[in-house]
DNA sequence: ATATAGTTTAACCAAATGGTTAATACGGAA
DNA sequence: TTCCGTATTAACCATTTGGTTAAACTATAT
């Protein structure tokens, strides 16, 4: 009796995902994650109080499932060059299978910064991130990549793991190509991405002097 | 008496770009455009007949001020290095004046892709594609850069470009920057993309065999 | 069986929102 | 001045939408 009957929420968070991530906050109307869940409106509010606590479900669980995971790849003792491979090919294997996730993400971030303040308090994310940082200086001290900014080498790596997603339906359009295609394209990407990065970070030819 | 007056109808259209490229179509509400033009909502009606055809004119204005502006970079007749280096720099100018663009653009035509269909059968993007994926096999033929897929390449330079400026409130919580430094962080890529992308591009150095 | 607690629904409500209308203000032509 | 067409507004309307309520249903324990 205390006990919620899990499928029913379930099926709820399930719905609500599905719209959200589709139509975004504004974009999504109740009465279509009812429809979506196959049940009565009322008893979306029975579960979760209103519109703003189911969207917060959906989104700090997308936010978590986009960051974290980042995080998780990150934070082992690889060398430079596995990681950013491991990296590369775990994020575009996670976005396949959760295409809406980067754009939904930004989209919502964007309405409202005040989102992620709170999100990155209880996560350790900035901690993960100097230690990456610092093993990048390493590298170059080291001599085995080229002296780069590790903040902006950061922010290329993203970009070129998510920026594709985000861009899904456009790049389809202008390639002509399918959903299938794109998928092809996508895959291409776990090889070529990390081969590109690795490249761009290859120690230029030592000047003879 | 037959001429409109200008003012006015660019005030409106001046007031729908602010609002829709930061609320999106969903988001917006013809009263805030309303209250942003500081005329009465009735007016908005009057001058574009509806929400929808005043977002049209928004959405169209900014797909053609993204898209177009790769075009007319990618036609002339440098060397690809060039090209590379000019696309990246003016591409970044361009979306540091504009940093809504790409996001705003990138969720309505995940609303509805149809968006796009139309636009592409009016502009000739997929001939000058093919003439800058032309320029890149030769250059691979030519064995100035290394072996890589043109549309793979062509997605890693705008990747590049564009995914900061979506990403951009996010990158500023993660970084722990404000929008000064943030302007600083763009500012820097307008050298440190070209050059990642160039090294990434540098042939292997030779296999002694 | 029936009382009880959690679950689900149909019907309803108030606010928000896109859009309309009729009246008014304005500015130049006659 | 007086028309007359354009520009602008206040008031209004219909629909959508998030949210509520009270009743009905279900299953379990006594």
């Amino acid at each position: 009796m205390n006990e919620v009957d899990p499928s029913t929420e379930q099926l709820i968070l399930e719905a609500a995902r599905n719209v959200f991530l589709q139509k975004g906050m504004s974009g999504a109307r109740m009465q279509d994650i009812a429809d979506e869940a196959g049940i009565n409106k009322a008893l979306l509010h029975y579960y979760f109080r209103n519109k703003s606590r189911l969207f917060e479900m959906i989104f700090r669980e997308a936010l978590q499932k986009l960051l974290v995971s980042i995080k998780d790849i990150v934070d082992n003792d690889m060398s430079l060059e596995e990681k950013i491979t491991t990296i590369c090919v775990r994020y575009i294997s996670m976005l396949s299978e959760n295409p809406y996730l980067p754009l939904f993400v930004l989209h919502e971030i964007h309405q409202d910064p005040r989102r992620i303040i709170q999100f990155f308090k209880e996560k350790e994310i900035e901690f993960h991130l100097q230690k990456f940082f610092l093993q990048i200086q390493d590298s170059i001290s080291h001599g085995s990549i080229r002296q780069v900014s590790p903040p902006q080498l950061m922010i290329n790596i993203i970009s070129l793991c998510v920026f594709p997603f985000a861009a899904g339906p456009l790049i389809k359009s202008i390639f002509g190509i399918d959903q299938w295609q794109f998928q092809m394209f996508v895959e291409e990407r776990k090889k070529q991405v990390p081969e590109f990065v690795l490249a761009a970070l290859r120690p230029a030819i030592n000047n003879p002097s």
